[in-house]
DNA sequence: CGGTAACCGAGACGGTACGTCGCGTCTTAGC
DNA sequence: GCTAAGACGCGACGTACCGTCTCGGTTACCG
């Protein structure tokens, strides 16, 4: 992914997919003639009133204005507020990973001691949670994401997904090599993982904190490891 | 709370709990004097524009005059849409359940097989899940939450809370009977059990089926199990 | 009229005048029981506001609170906030002529010298014009009686016509006197002296001195000279 | 300003009238880029709307519907529904007069018989003051002038000075061709014959008949003659 | 190499809803 | 039965943004 020199990751026509001249409403712009100046400012400013002032009070009119550049501009590639946010955060993720390592990216390790790495992991997911600067617009677009369908896929696809593809395939590797039953469904596993940490941290009920991490690994571990 | 006949009775004073003076911006209105005819009103046309025309799209001005009544009637009495449509749908539970049965309300029950009873309550939060009349409001509720740490605090108060203590009573009980580890801790079994429900739920991943209840509740009480 | 003993000039009832028990919309209220002590306070805070803060941001709200009565007990007695601004008025001058004099209050002086004795008055209207105190008052009833003409009758009726009667009764002195030609229509020759002063002070076009007021006088009295 | 087609086209810029970049609150619109179809339907509308329901009765928001116009677009070009008004009304004024002739406009005849001439266009005005299509509005206009300085300044300058101009150009040339005393000041004179009939039409004392015109003429023209 | 067809900044426009203010009516207690 | 108090249905206020629509200007391709 950091090996795709393309920073402009879906140019996102805000119509169609797939037919190159649409005849309907308001034909397709076209992407090639694009700023990318634009582009950038409009991201930046984005998160930064979103950060600044919460999501509900920001406007697409306000990052335009914060942006230098027209509302048109906007409404042209993107069709909603919540759409430029997200590639916003996918594209402030996307120079995040890219800043930091080249290659495996965020893979979980596999040190061979998978309660360890879990934990690893989970620790790490419980701080980047905590911190403001990830919260406040990833709570707006997972709150946008449950009312509106559309953005929700989006949201799931290009961000949860991924993230849960690596306890995937940790969890697929620990069933290889035996650690634990082999007749695990990886999928739950990882969501009995996840799962809790996501309610505590959307309803804020209690804290999170690396104490329950660990506490979490520990208890489904227990229930996935192999049978005698 | 089984025995309050109506637990969303408190007036829902829009300013402080306990001064009874206020010197803050405008004084509390009179509860007493309150219409309880417009509040009811309020209720349901805030319920019904919401399941018919989706959360975003409904608006104060358009509950007000669904339900006959001035702007002024809501602002006086709420400070958001979203606090409206919380105690609707409080009150809407409320009547639910009293129009149930007296009692019980809805208690986990206790037939002494563990796994059998939490899969009933299981399978019936998903059927809740999936049923529209529940869910957009809910959805609408639980996004609203997620980004206004105050509503969030309420709904999870009043909506979240009471329901997760079912579960652990049940728990309890089950600790007491020798079903389940002497150690466990109750909380982070019910968290178990939830987490990966509403994961699915609120990302929409993967569908709610009464067999992903099942098989969450065997895979958690194998980690919960008495060991040797 | 300083010697009328009762204070309360017309008791204003809102609907009818004659009929002592009106069968129609709302009866009319018992005058006997009416609260001196708030019609006072009404008076009081209705010019005090006026004053303070002009007339179109005074409400009937902020003189009911002003005065520390109930909305009601305006709307029971009044028909507008005009109304109420005219009575507290017709107070006020009531008032002040009872503190000034005895008997005479402003019949204008005759002291053989026709022209003296107008420009007297006239000079007396200029300043009073030109006071604060009289003019944001005075200028708000005129406004309202421009477009409003049952108040601009009660306002020509109760503040105007008593005033011009003055000029009317020293003109028709004057004129059977000699001083000036006995054909002359009191009445014209009133509204020549008035009616420029009142424009100057309506339109504000050019500043209201006691020269014009001289130069005025001079101008009519040339017009109503005798003829040979 | 006879040769003036258009005399209100200024773009009546909201807020200040030289400074190009205006510190203040909002910074003022572009004018050129303003819209004249919606302006002339905000004009009609308001003139409609006012004789139709009166001035107290026409809302802004009325307005805007009835052009089917955007509040804003009302609000961005002007201060107040008065201010709409005043405009509407030199609109309509101006195309009148434009409409009539294209040179003299409305110059008062000079025939030689200054009171004839005087007579002729003091009835003139009678009969305007008399007619509805210009009562209600000139009320309006002239009522909220009383109490809007600014306002007032604005109607003053707009419609009522031009046409005293009027007048004064007569008496000038009556003074030159001696037909009055040299020393007559001949704002003085204007004021002598317009202030009266501002005041009967104003306070509705007597009613405006062409006869009173002609008696106003005839008084003040015996106090202007020249002096043997 | 001169058109011309897009994007772009800017912002006016027709709208919708906001949250507030005040209207005039009605209800409740208190005297 | 008047009074102080104020909740109520209602209508308008003036503001904030929405998403669409011109309007020059500035590129960048194309004949």
């Amino acid at each position: 992914m950091s090996s795709d020199p393309n920073p402009s990751r879906t140019p996102q026509t805000p119509r169609t997919s797939a037919a190159p001249a649409t005849p309907g409403k308001t034909r397709a712009p076209d992407a090639s003639r694009r700023s990318e100046r634009s582009r950038r400012a409009i991201f930046d400013a984005a998160l930064a009133l979103v950060s600044e002032t919460g999501y509900a009070k920001t406007t697409i009119e306000g990052i335009a204005a914060r942006a230098g550049v027209g509302k048109q501009t906007i409404y042209r590639w993107w069709p909603s507020k919540a759409a430029v946010l997200l590639d916003a955060f996918l594209d402030l993720a996307a120079r995040a990973s890219e800043a930091l390592g080249g290659t495996a990216e965020s893979e979980i390790p596999d040190t061979g001691d998978l309660a360890a790495d879990l934990k690893y992991v989970l620790r790490a997911t419980v701080d980047e949670m905590n911190d403001p600067a990830f919260e406040v617009p990833t709570r707006a677009l997972a709150a946008e994401g449950i009312v509106d369908p559309d953005l929700g896929a989006r949201f799931t696809e290009a961000l949860l997904e991924p993230q849960l593809a690596y306890y995937t395939r940790r969890i697929e590797a620990a069933r290889r090599a035996g650690d634990i039953a082999p007749d695990t469904d990886p999928r739950l596993a990882v969501e009995l993982l996840v799962g809790p940490l996501h309610h505590r941290w959307i309803h804020r009920t209690l804290p999170l904190t690396h104490a329950y991490a660990d506490a979490l690994v520990d208890h489904v571990l227990r229930g996935l490891a192999p049978r005698p």
